[in-house]
DNA sequence: GCCGTGACTACGC
DNA sequence: GGCGTAGCCACGG
């Protein structure tokens, strides 16, 4: 893979339990401010096999972008995780923001 | 190389 | 947080 997907990648990994990440910070930490729709494509493509924690990231509005059965997976996994998200997918970034370290 | 599209963000209301 | 709008970057057709 190129070396922007691996910094995303390990960033991604990075994010402790208990904590969610927005696609924006994600593309800032990992050195590529602005990328974030980047970070989206690549989440968006990831293998199905993928031990990625993709679901603890989260867009700008504290909220799971993504509808219907991937959504209610994603939540799932966050709640089992400690963090409180409303049926809709939103959550308090305030509270569970990662910041980066 | 232009154009539409997307799991986005920032800004204003 | 929600809606509309503009700007953003990369990919597929």
């Amino acid at each position: 893979m190129d070396d922007f997907a691996g910094q995303i990648y390990s960033q991604v990994h990075q994010i402790p339990l208990g904590k969610v990440s927005t696609y924006g910070d994600i593309a800032k930490f990992a050195g590529y401010p602005g990328y974030h729709r980047q970070v989206g494509r690549l989440m968006a493509t990831l293998p199905e096999g993928t031990t990625l924690p993709w679901y603890r990231v989260v867009n700008a509005k504290g909220m799971i972008s993504q509808q219907g059965d991937d959504l209610v997976r994603q939540r799932q996994r966050l709640l089992a995780e400690g963090v409180e998200v409303s049926e809709a997918g939103k959550l308090s970034l305030k509270t569970y923001r990662w910041d980066g370290r």
